[in-house]
DNA sequence: AGCACGCCGACT
DNA sequence: GTCGGCGTGCTC
């Protein structure tokens, strides 16, 4: 009966942004021909009690619901689709792929503002800059109108000119002195950033002159426009990737199509954009995490109509959908930022790879120290190799040697050989570069009395000690005490710091190098905004004698003038329980190497090791990354680890201690139904980090030599699992080819 | 994810 | 006797 009565309704299947597998039914609006809806478009839905926007997934004649109990859509919000269906099918593939549901991988696409429903308009912002006027006038003869002053000095230290956004970041309250300031004809509006049409040429002939192998690469990506492929750009730090990118880009420009250039979240410096604009008068869009929501609809909307040319981007801006797609560029491509972490867990790098195939046009992956499954990948012949073996210009690569510190002297983890390796480069009025991968002074506070440690109250950890800030903090969860004097437990004995952090040899190098300068760059240091680049201008500007800093200090940025990088503590990288750490640390040692010698000056780079023997050490520096990634690719294979074998993990978190090890066993029954000969289940075990945030955490390691078997299995799974009625206790997550396991 | 419904403790 | 705690269940 029911099914009778459904006949000739149309009726239209949706995606909502919620954690749940399946679709929603509605009715379609009155008087909508089903001819003229295509899958894609935005709709405000009745949802529960609230309205929601929802994603057309497909246009029907049939829904299981009884048609009665099936609200009516409110409102259509976009006449055409803003992706194109094989964006959408991109977004259907990652769905599957990732077992992630469909509405939150649609949200994921979108920027906020459109996801919220707002309507597709690029609200461009306002943009002020000081009139002649402006410019000419003596500040100080606006000193009665101290606020006006004030914005008019902003504007003279920014070029004369300013976006809404960027005055509302310095002073929320800057509307009524820059109203003042256009009254009195200082200031003016300015023309916006966006809507510029293309300027002929695209390009202005500032070209660099490249060597036989850049010119190989060059013409091999070009070669190749127009179609699908990825080529992986393997050059060492100072090859002139750089170069090769634009070289590239200006031929897929001259095609009239648009280039999406993805890098890691901390590398988005200015550099890149200032080259950019300097070589392309086209328009360029940025996309990062630090704009506004406005902006980056801006930039997402500016590339759906064509109306820029080039987007640079990070992880987010891979969806951000391209009128004449050309080509899709991902530097960095080893970068663990590439892979989101939370929520919809997604390879930017793997998804891009999969967008060009659909998208039918190249993918470039360039990076000094390749993924090892890039390298895996480019053995297959799926991926073709681009080498780059040679530093552009005359720099020579830095010489990485082991600093054996066994029995030996150390003050706060410097060598006596260390000191007197840096006293002799800072004679030679060169820079020093000590890396330390740990912040605060000591990870550790440790009574000597009695063995009481101080621990996180929220997690499996050990509370790092601020001297600086007078505290105690955890450095996963956040959370903050003040330090403590004397011993909680015994009230008697001494409290000793242990082990190494930052700040501590920050103020060893202060006793040490009492005459130099030293800068310490690191999440703490920098907190402030702009004193990042307010300490890299110093460096450049060789102001600063000893730069010590952590990760941050890995990707990016160039110190023409260090001669001397020293790892300091190279050890606790070898140990780790995750057959990532390998890589990563053979990855991280050679990107910190790329700091040194990047000009004429020959670079070295001294690592502090108790194990110089070491197969992973010795190979690298004897023979390169590129042999060590062969060891490690051989080790891979052995034990069936990715990209030999595949993994998908599965995380659970709850505030009770037992029940993610019961939801998970609930699982292990249910995968068992399905498991099949070449997928093992691993598992329940505990996290690395049983307990974070006062969560209690598990996880479950699927693990197969066949991929397809494993997607299968999780395709019969995830849905089961999410009925499960263990699952609303819980927070559950699945990570497909997981790239950390904690 | 929100948001409401639904049974057990400290308050006018 | 009520206000409200967050456990559980649903959203077309």
């Amino acid at each position: 009966m029911a099914k009778l009565q459904n006949r000739n309704k149309l009726i239209f299947r949706v995606a909502v942004a919620l954690p749940v597998y399946r679709l929603f039914d509605y009715l379609a609006p009155e008087h909508v021909e089903q001819p003229n809806i295509k899958p894609g478009i935005r709709l405000e839905v009745p949802f529960g009690k609230a309205k929601k926007i929802a994603f057309l997934v497909e246009c029907v004649q049939h829904s299981d619901i009884d048609i009665g109990k099936l609200k009516r859509v409110e409102r259509i919000l976009d006449e055409t689709p803003l992706v194109s269906t094989k964006d959408l099918a991109l977004l259907h593939w990652a769905s599957r792929y990732y077992h992630h549901p469909l509405g939150e991988v649609f949200s994921a696409a979108f920027p906020v503002a459109l996801r919220q429903g707002k309507s597709a308009v690029i609200q461009t912002e306002k943009r002020y800059a000081l009139t002649e006027a402006g410019k000419a006038i003596d500040s100080e003869l606006l000193k009665r109108t101290p606020k006006q002053k004030s914005v008019l000095e902003k504007f003279r230290a920014h070029q004369n000119s300013l976006s809404e956004a960027e005055l509302s970041a310095w002073n929320p309250n800057w509307r009524s002195a820059v109203k003042q300031l256009l009254d009195r004809q200082l200031l003016q509006l300015a023309e916006s950033e966006s809507g510029i049409n293309c300027a002929e040429p695209i390009i202005r002939n500032n070209a660099l002159q490249c060597n036989p192998q850049q010119q190989a690469a060059i013409t091999a990506v070009c070669d190749s426009l127009g179609q699908f492929g990825v080529f992986l750009l393997e050059g060492v730090t100072g090859s002139g990737k750089t170069e090769v990118y634009m070289q590239i880009i200006r031929a897929v420009l001259e095609r009239g199509q648009q280039v999406l250039v993805l890098l890691p979240e901390i590398t988005l410096t200015p550099q890149l954009e200032d080259r950019f604009r300097q070589r392309f008068t086209v328009n360029i869009a940025i996309s990062h995490s630090k704009l506004t929501d406005r902006q980056r609809a801006c930039a997402w909307l500016t590339m759906q109509r064509g109306e820029c040319s080039i987007l640079l981007g990070t992880r987010s801006a891979l969806f951000t959908p391209l009128k004449n797609p050309g080509l899709i560029i991902l530097d960095e491509e080893h970068d663990a930022s590439f892979k989101q972490q939370e929520g919809f867990r997604f390879s930017a790098r793997d998804v891009a790879v999969v967008r060009g195939k659909l998208l039918g046009i190249p993918v470039l992956l360039g990076s000094a120290t390749p993924a090892l499954e890039s390298l895996h990948n480019a053995d297959n012949k799926r991926y073709r190799l681009l080498h780059l073996p040679e530093r552009a210009g005359n720099a020579t690569a830095p010489v990485l040697q082991l600093l054996d510190i066994r029995n030996k002297r150390m003050q706060e983890g410097l060598s006596e050989a260390l000191i007197a390796e840096m006293r002799r480069t800072l004679a030679k009025n060169e820079q020093v570069l000590l890396f330390l991968n740990r912040r605060g002074f000591a990870p550790t506070l440790i009574c000597h009395g009695c063995g009481w440690v101080a621990r996180c109250r929220r997690c499996d950890a050990n509370l790092v000690i601020h001297y600086d800030e007078g505290i105690l903090r955890c450095h996963h969860c956040g959370q903050e005490q003040r330090l403590v004097k004397q011993c909680p437990s015994c009230k008697t004995g001494e409290l000793t710091p242990l082990g190494l952090g930052t700040e501590r040899v920050e103020k060893v190098l202060a006793e040490l190098f009492a005459d130099k300068t030293i800068v310490r760059l690191d999440r703490d240091s920098t907190q402030r905004k702009g004193s990042l680049e307010n300490y890299l201008q110093q460096i450049n500007q060789g102001t600063v004698d000893i730069i010590l800093g952590t990760q941050m200090l890995a990707k990016g940025h160039h110190f023409p003038n260090v001669t001397l990088v020293a790892i300091l503590d190279v050890d606790s990288g070898l140990f780790s329980i995750d057959f990532h750490a390998p890589e990563k640390l053979a990855q991280m040692i050679v990107q910190v190497s790329g700091r040194a010698g990047r000009a004429e000056k020959p670079g070295r780079v001294i690592m502090q090791t108790r194990q110089p023997e070491h197969p992973l050490l010795t190979t690298l520096i004897n023979q390169g990354y590129n042999s060590f990634a062969r060891t490690a690719l051989a080790e891979r294979k052995a034990a069936s680890l990715p990209p030999f074998g595949y993994q998908a993990l599965l995380r659970v978190q709850a505030l009770d201690a037992e029940m993610p090890k019961i939801f998970l066993h609930a699982v292990v029954d249910l995968a068992r139904e399905h498991a099949k000969g070449h997928t093992e289940i691993l598992g329940p075990v505990a996290a690395p980090m049983a307990r974070r945030a006062g969560l209690y955490r598990y996880q479950l390691l699927f693990q197969s030599s066949k991929r397809p078997e494993l997607h299968a299995l999780l395709d019969e799974l995830m849905p089961k699992i999410e009925k499960l009625k263990q699952a609303k206790k819980v927070r559950w997550s699945l990570d497909v080819d997981p790239v950390d396991l904690y």
